[in-house]
RNA sequence: CGGGGUGUAGCGUAGCUUGGCUAGCGCGCCUGAUUUGGGAUCAGGAGGUCGCAGGUUCAAAUCCUGUCACCCCGACCA
């Protein structure tokens, strides 16, 4: 693998300060501003651009499997948000709240939505009656606000864009197979599109969502070893639906409650994608998330026919990706870095030279790599550079969670891994929570996931030594 | 919510301890010329309620009081 070449000197080194590292290319990349509401942040074009791409691809999955999109309103009467205990005590520390409408005092006060189940189960309650009705399965693009002490953009703000399923079935299998489905379809959105390798699982009780039967979860890593929450699936089972009376009639003519799902990615992955595949230079973007693939970038402007050419290119390019060209009188120089900043995966470069030549340099954003081609085999070349890239990252990204990822049989080993070499630690557990709660005192890192993927590291719990029902991920997580 | 820090031009900052003349510098921005294969050079130019409010004083960016905001580190969360 070619040796990285630190390119820009504007952004500070991952290896120096990663939380500074990961100001600087949010800041640097263009993807967002501060606001002057704390921990909020404008989204601006090229990170909303990211989001759009995002949101289309994951929205034509959710279409294909049978989703329908609604919105819901963005308040919630209290009386509605309390009518579940377990999700009420989750949420209410969180919640901002309208007191006033206009001048007036309000009669009950409204939260602003942390999360909609409480809506859309209030309205289910409404249009379900017969089996017929069934399954109901929406989603919905909104943004959701928890008012949380601690902000970082788009890892944590106050206010954050998501989408949340929320689906109503027949019975406990469809919405146990509901709830994986949509784990599964965020996973391999994760690896084939973002090119971030995730591990599936389910949450231990501990980190179980509030009202949830099981919550299910895809957790990924980060460059400095940390762990990232990327998605979560719930299955509520019938909870919901008896503390909100959602009720159907079956075909005996039985009254029956409905099984319910809800499941969520957000804003969160676009930290992700950063903290993924970003090197000290700035930003790597994915070419399937890359608002632009290629960047077309005239040398000696001035010189007769550069232009043109440069034009021409980029018509011709556009046919087979997302291309802009940079045609602003800044030096060459300040353009290579501004979209390496960007992470634009391929830069193409065009100058009198080439044109005499009858070809053009590639630089590929993930490698550093310059490839001089002939205008003839200028589309093959970019389609199959755009593919080697996107496996590339994808590759690049699984080498290094599996070179991060550690098992521990005892406790002092434990602690010392994930003090000493961040990032995943495996390790047998007993399945009681107390062993949970202490391996969290002892060593700051939560339990990530029960992993689908099950393995006998040991017979023992890595913390009490008794018998072992479990393996489980740990980490540090953000 | 606890601890720490910072607010001076679009951004980054000097000045504040010890009050004093026109608030200085770098980047960026505008104009022109020369440049152009890794953040170009020269010349000229524009841009400031010193976070906000009050106070002390002949005089406040500087001292005092209050207030607002943001950042960082912890405990809680996608």
């Amino acid at each position: 693998m070619a040796k990285e070449k630190k390119l820009v000197t504007a952004i500070t080194d991952m290896e120096q300060d990663f939380p500074q590292w990961y100001t600087d290319v949010v800041k640097k990349a263009d993807l967002i501003d501060y606001s002057s509401v704390k921990g909020c942040m404008i989204i601006r074009p090229y990170g909303y651009a990211i989001w759009e791409l995002l949101q289309r691809q994951l929205d034509d999955i959710f279409k294909a499997t049978g989703h329908e999109n609604v919105y819901m309103p963005m308040f919630i009467p209290e009386s509605l948000l309390q009518k579940e205990k377990d999700h009420v005590e989750g949420f209410a520390p969180e919640v901002a709240w309208v007191t006033y409408g206009g001048d007036t005092e309000l009669q009950e006060r409204l939260c602003v939505r942390p999360t909609s189940e409480t809506l859309f189960c209030d309205h289910y309650a409404n249009i379900i009656q017969s089996y017929r009705d069934l399954p109901k399965l929406y989603n919905q693009w909104c943004s959701v606000v928890r008012w949380e002490k601690t902000t970082r953009p788009f890892l944590r703000t106050t206010e954050f864009l998501w989408q949340e399923g929320h689906t109503a079935h027949a019975t406990a299998e469809e919405s146990e197979a509901e709830t994986i489905k949509m784990l599964n379809v965020y996973a391999d959105f994760c690896s084939d599109v973002l090119a971030i390798p995730v591990i599936k699982g389910e949450k231990t009780e501990k980190e179980r969502f509030a009202g949830a039967k099981s919550t299910y979860t895809i957790e990924s890593l980060m460059h400095d070893g940390k762990a990232l929450q990327s998605g979560t699936s719930h299955n509520f089972g019938d909870g919901f639906a008896k503390a909100f009376g959602i009720q159907y009639t079956d075909k005996d003519n039985k009254l029956q409650y409905v099984h319910q799902t809800s499941w969520g990615v957000t804003t969160r992955l676009i930290g992700a994608i950063i903290m993924v595949h970003g090197d000290n230079s700035g930003l790597v973007l994915p070419p399937a998330i890359a608002p632009t693939q290629l960047v077309v970038i005239p040398i000696a402007m001035h010189k007769e026919g550069v232009i043109e050419k440069a034009e021409e290119l980029t018509k011709r390019l556009s046919k087979i990706a997302r291309v802009k060209s940079d045609l602003s009188d800044k030096a060459p120089g300040w353009k290579f870095s501004e979209y390496e900043m960007k992470g634009v995966p391929i830069r193409l470069e065009v100058g009198p030279k080439d044109i005499e030549n009858n070809q053009v340099v590639l630089a590929r954003r993930d490698t550093g790599e310059k490839i001089i081609v002939s205008m003839e085999e200028l589309e093959t070349k970019v389609e199959e550079l755009l593919k080697d890239i996107q496996s590339n990252l994808l590759e690049k990204a699984s080498q290094n969670r599996n070179s991060k990822t550690y098992s521990a049989t005892n406790l002092a080993d434990f602690e010392k891994t994930i003090n000493e070499t961040p990032g995943f630690v495996k390790a047998m557990w007993c399945g009681d929570k107390a062993c949970e709660d202490a391996i969290k005192e002892k060593t700051g890192a939560t339990s990530r996931c029960i992993p689908f993927e099950q393995e006998e590291i040991a017979d023992a719990c890595v913390c009490c030594g008794k018998k072992a029902k479990h393996m489980l991920y740990w980490g540090r997580a953000y």
